[in-house]
Order: C-alpha cells, then sequence, then structure tokens
RNA sequence: GUGGGCGUAGCUCAAAGGCAGAGCACCUGACUGUGGCUCAGGUGGUUGUGGGUUCGAUUCCCAUCGCCCACCCCA
C-alpha cells in the first residue's frame, strides 16, 4: 500500500482498492435502511493508488471502476456481477476477455483445507522458493498463485478448495455456475485464484485478457461475506467487482479497437474584411447567448486560415460573414461535413442553428 | 523493493566529442470570398535538471527528477 508521513509526522495511506471504502459508506450512511435484506447496488470510478514499481499496466495512480451488490448472498448475483462486467467490456470494443472463477469457501471450511493443503507440500517446502517458504507459514493460500515453476509443479498435486468446500459453499458455487450457464457465459475454473483476506467468501473471479503482457487481469473481484460486519456493520452478504480502466483502454489499443470518432459541434465565425468584424464579434456573444457553441478567430485571417481552422477544430458549421451577406442581412452557413451552404438571415440564425443540433 | 532501458521541435525519432536534423503537425502562399487533395516556402530547441571532464558535451562521468520494461507484489 501507499503508506507515507505527511510533514506532521501522520501515517497517511492512499486508497488501495474501492471495496472497503463502498462498505463503510454503506455502513456509516445507513443506505440499506430497514430492510435488512435488501439488495443494495453501488458504483464508484475512483483512482487508486500503489507503491509497486511502475511497469507495463502497473501505475502507482489508475482509475477503477466498480460495482458492489451488498445485502444478498444468491448466486444468481455473483452471476450477474460477472455478466455487467463482460456486458461493459464488450461495449467497449473488447472481445475474448477471459472468464476465470473459483471459491475460496468460508470461515466453515477454508480453515481446514489450508491444513490440508500445507499437509500436502510440507514435504517439498525445502524445495519452493524462498517467498513461498515464507508463505507456507504466513498466508498457504498464496502458495497457489505463486508464478515460480517450481512451485508450480509442487503445487499442481496439491488438493484444491474446489474439493474440501463445505456443503453450503458447494452449494452456492454449483449456482453461480448454472446462473452463468443460463446466460451463456464460458467460464474457467481456475482453483489458482485466491484472496489473501478472511472476509473473502466463496466466488473469487478475475477477467484476463491475453492481448495483454504480464499484467493481463482486466478486472476481478468476489463475495465477501465476511466484510460489512467485519468494517462494524451488520452481518450482510456482499459481492463485487473492480475494473482497471487504464487496462482496458490498453486492451483497446492492443486490439486495434478505434476509438469513438468526436462528432463536430458549434459554430466557427468567418468574418471577411473590416466591415464584418463587429457584426461577427456581436453575432458570437447572441450565439451564445441563445446557448450555442460559437467561436470567432481574433487575428483576421484569411478566409482559407480561419477555415481551415474551423475544420481542425471540429466545428459543425461555419458562419460567413462578408460584404454580400451585411448587404443583405444574411449569413452564409456552411456545414463542414457535407459542405453544403445556404443564406439565412440573422434573426433566424440562432433558431436555425439549433435545429442543426449545433448547440 | 531488485535489475535493465530511455529522456533531443507540439508528436515520432536521427545526430555517438566539432555549425542540433528529418518526417508528421502547425503557419504562409500558389487559390484576389471558402476547410479536406497537391506543390513550394516558413515558424518552431537553454538537447529533463544540476554539477564534472574537455579548447569544445546532445554525445563521456556523477547526481537528481521523470518515463518505460521485466522481476516482485497484487486489498
Amino acid at each position: 500500500m501507499y503508506t507515507f508521513e505527511d510533514k506532521g509526522g501522520r501515517s497517511l495511506t492512499l486508497r488501495a482498492e474501492g471495496t472497503a471504502p463502498t462498505v463503510r459508506a454503506f455502513i456509516e450512511d445507513n443506505i440499506q435502511g430497514q430492510d435488512r435484506e435488501r439488495l443494495v447496488k453501488l458504483f464508484y470510478i475512483a483512482p487508486i493508488f500503489r507503491q509497486d514499481r511502475p511497469q507495463a499496466g502497473r501505475f502507482r495512480q489508475h482509475h477503477q471502476a466498480g460495482v458492489e451488490a451488498i445485502g444478498s448472498s444468491e448466486p444468481a448475483v455473483d452471476a450477474e456481477v460477472i455478466d455487467l462486467a463482460l456486458t461493459f467490456y464488450r461495449a467497449l470494443g473488447i472481445e475474448g476477455t477471459r472468464v476465470l472463477i473459483n471459491s475460496v469457501g468460508c470461515p466453515a471450511c477454508a480453515p481446514g483445507y489450508v491444513d490440508t493443503l500445507k499437509a500436502s507440500v510440507a514435504d517439498s517446502v525445502e524445495q519452493m522458493c524462498h517467498d513461498c517458504r515464507r508463505r507456507f507459514e504466513t498466508n498457504p493460500l498464496r502458495l497457489l498463485d505463486c508464478k515460480n515453476e517450481t512451485c508450480r509443479q509442487i503445487t499442481a498435486g496439491a488438493p484444491t478448495m474446489l474439493d474440501n468446500l463445505c456443503g453450503e459453499c458447494e452449494a452456492h458455487f454449483d449456482g453461480v455456475r448454472a446462473h452463468l450457464e443460463a446466460l451463456g457465459i464460458a467460464y474457467e475454473i481456475d482453483p489458482r485464484i485466491v484472496r489473501g483476506l478472511d472476509y473473502y467468501t466463496k466466488t473469487a473471479f478475475e477477467f484476463r485478457h491475453d492481448a495483454l503482457g504480464a499484467q493481463d487481469s482486466i478486472g476481478a473481484g468476489g463475495r465477501y461475506d465476511g466484510l460489512v460486519e467485519q468494517c462494524g456493520g451488520p452481518a450482510t452478504p456482499g459481492v463485487g467487482l473492480g475494473i482497471g480502466i487504464e487496462r482496458v483502454l490498453l486492451v483497446r489499443e492492443a486490439l486495434g479497437v478505434e476509438d469513438v470518432q468526436e462528432s463536430r459541434e458549434g459554430s466557427f465565425i468567418v468574418t471577411i474584411g473590416d466591415e464584418a468584424w463587429l457584426p461577427g464579434y456581436r453575432l458570437l456573444h447572441e450565439l451564445r447567448g441563445a446557448g450555442l457553441k460559437a467561436e470567432i478567430d481574433y487575428r483576421r485571417r484569411s478566409i482559407r486560415a480561419q477555415m481551415r481552422y474551423a475544420d481542425n477544430e471540429g466545428f459543425l458549421n461555419a458562419v460567413i460573414l462578408g460584404e454580400d451577406e451585411l448587404a443583405r442581412g444574411v449569413a452564409t452557413v456552411r456545414d463542414m461535413v457535407s459542405g453544403e451552404q445556404e443564406e439565412v438571415p440573422l434573426d433566424d440564425l440562432a433558431a436555425h442553428l439549433k435545429g442543426d443540433g449545433a448547440e
């Protein structure tokens, strides 16, 4: 975590994730109200910090969009959260997202599994990497996601949490699978997806994309039936997910997804000659007063330069004011996409432009 | 946290001790009241910052800041 001391010697830590803060708000603001079974759906988009050395797809500061569904232990909600993420990715043009799921059990079955796991690898601990020898004592579940090849081979044959779930957790996991399958969502079961903290329960999932490098997770989440209570609230189940915005952008780039073209808007007032300047300047004021977006060239450049600028800056149309137009009390409105032009009386200009959706 | 790489024009990059360059972008003109295409010309730099070596440093050395990549970590 990104922890440091401020000038007064106070220890500060920057937000490391979105779930716990959201849960605190859920409790402190009594968002759920009287109905303790009510399902509360929340979302956040927030900057997140970590102090690890940066690399591709890992920044000291990134942004996370997340959702939390608090109040229900139904497996349908777990599946819905997964479905929401996939819908989000697809809406942004990202296909090929892999869904990996696992169950990390609950306080009734997880501790027993940890003992089983330790017992199964105990004879081989000496051959494992330095970190895993430490993990064996401090956080055995983490043995499962070590990337070291030797360690992976040792843990490959170890019993999985899924084989050691209690009846309730097993039923829940089956329920999640059934709901995913009902939605036609393809998933992989990966017993190596674990969580280090004990308020995480049952479903754990992760979204990965092969277009990325070493940091290939584009979102992750899971169930945390113990968190609300641990934060000081009434025992309340919950499930949620976080999506890394920068990672999503990296995937889009890697896949060559085109950015949505920024739509043209507003009017650029082109004045020709000194006598058109003040009328054009007044027109600028009038259009803005009518709620329209408008700009003008203060450098009094050539009509060519003004047109080029209007094009480059993405204006929807050019409002041309010259000698001819002034004499007739009109302006020439040029559509910068089609190139079509028409003369519009100055008095009708604002209404006319509004009809064009130029605001 | 460990190791490595890179900082030069708005952008992408050359120059490897000896006058800081190219492409793109931008500006002007060809086109006298009309953007996009083409051609010609032009603007643009304390070479991240601070020291050092040298007659001379973008280039070599040290420090510092920033960015990138891998390891690591992953609430």
